[in-house]
DNA sequence: GGGAGAGGTCACGAGATCGTCACGCGGGGG
DNA sequence: CCCCCGCGTGACGATCTCGTGACCTCTCCC
């Protein structure tokens, strides 16, 4: 199963987040051996920038690392991209299971761990993945929405917008063509504890519009209302 | 007014295939509370039947059962669904974690377990499904319904539903070819307490028909009338 | 201390949605 | 043959929802 493709022309690059360097080191064999090609960093932003710079197919990441933990970066991952995750721990306490899964991880394997394992692990989250599809950036018409920089443009002009906006504007985006409900977009941007405030959302819904839509135009192109039940952005 | 998330009404099914009783009333207890429903089942055939006459969101399995082991389950499960399995075991031997693992479970989790970390399991397991998505829509003659974007189509034409009216041939074709009666529908859209009030019910079907149904034909095509009992989706 | 940017609240006009009523039709039973 | 009940449908007013401009608070930075 490891090596049914027969193309060590580019494999996978899976990206390894670990400080120790021998657990890096026993990582990158474990995966060559299965037909990856293991991307090493050593800290939690050197990580996000070698992500931000060349997205890899998957990440495995430690949980404790020198600056940020593996939680924070799998939640800094999932901002813009949908790669499988898995993180790596010594402890196995289920609070931070729990956290690591929530924050969007694929995964959470604690140590010390048989490699079979985790490669089957590994490739069960890459197989998974490969029906979906994972876009760092979403193109439509003249507008462009780069979600690991952060930046929106319209006809090449970038477009300032506040957190709340983007994080808006993504929320629709990533699931674009399908309906988010009110409430669900509240709890996205807001927390799970705002579901129903809903006034606060049209408001910034406006501010998007303003920003990002057509001026001229009577119907917005972007982000249509389905009125009663929530807001959806245009396939 | 009525439901603006379309969930509480219908949480989602999981499977639960176990021969120890204790373990699936005791799941049966954590999945509700996290808001799911445990379609219980004793043996592996038993399980297959269940998931074949109506498919549930996910899985568990047990790894250890009277007929087939979970493995065989898994692979079987798979053979025309994608649906979220995770794979239970007492034993933590990587051996078979492998083997569950590459049969296409999305997870494996030993016993003990804590009940949140297995809840976080599988609804991370929702989460990555809910974005692959086999897609969760209904194609009759020229229509089609997306019940995950909430879109309907009419020969490629979306149509402009109100959410009553989508709620309405949702419920209707949820259960195409099943008599809905009067009380069921109303029950479902617009809550228990309104099972009495008809006529609201009749004023809705005809707006939706108005949208749906060819205008030329004299007969309704998707929507028909039981006089007396209710209305159907045909099949 | 001042000012800019961000975000929340309020108020109000416009439009969409919903329930109700009235009416017409058709079939089955008396 | 006529009546009555269930059904479909058009019209209409009440209500809810939405978008938007104005205003206020808070924070951060100079």
């Amino acid at each position: 199963m490891s090596l049914q493709e027969p193309t060590p022309a580019k494999p996978p690059r899976v990206l390894v987040v670990d400080d120790e360097p021998q657990i890096v080191r026993a990582l990158k064999v474990v995966l060559r051996e299965a037909g990856f090609e293991a991307v090493p960093a050593e800290t939690a932003s050197e990580a996000l920038d070698l992500a931000a710079v060349r997205p890899p197919e998957a990440a495995i990441v430690d949980l404790v690392l020198p600056d940020l933990d593996g939680v924070e970066v799998t939640r800094r991952l999932r901002e813009w991209s949908q790669m499988p995750i898995l993180v790596l721990s010594a402890v196995g306490e289920e609070e931070q299971k729990v956290r690591a899964l929530e924050a969007g991880a694929d995964d959470y394997i604690t140590k010390p761990f048989g490699t079979r394992e985790l490669v089957a692990r590994l490739q069960a989250a890459l197989r998974r993945a490969g029906r979906a599809e994972g876009e760092p950036s979403i193109e439509r018409d003249g507008l462009e929405i780069d979600l690991a920089a952060r930046i929106v443009r319209r006809d090449g002009q970038p477009v300032h917008l506040t957190p709340i906006e983007f994080d808006l504007l993504r929320a629709l985006a990533r699931n674009r063509g399908r309906l988010m409900t009110h409430r669900k977009l509240l709890a996205e941007v807001w927390g799970p504890e705002y579901v129903d405030d809903i006034q606060p959302l049209r408001t910034h819904i406006a501010r998007l519009r303003g920003k990002i839509e057509p001026q001229d135009a009577e119907t917005p192109r972007y982000i249509v209302t389905d009125p009663g039940v929530g807001y959806r952005f245009t396939d």
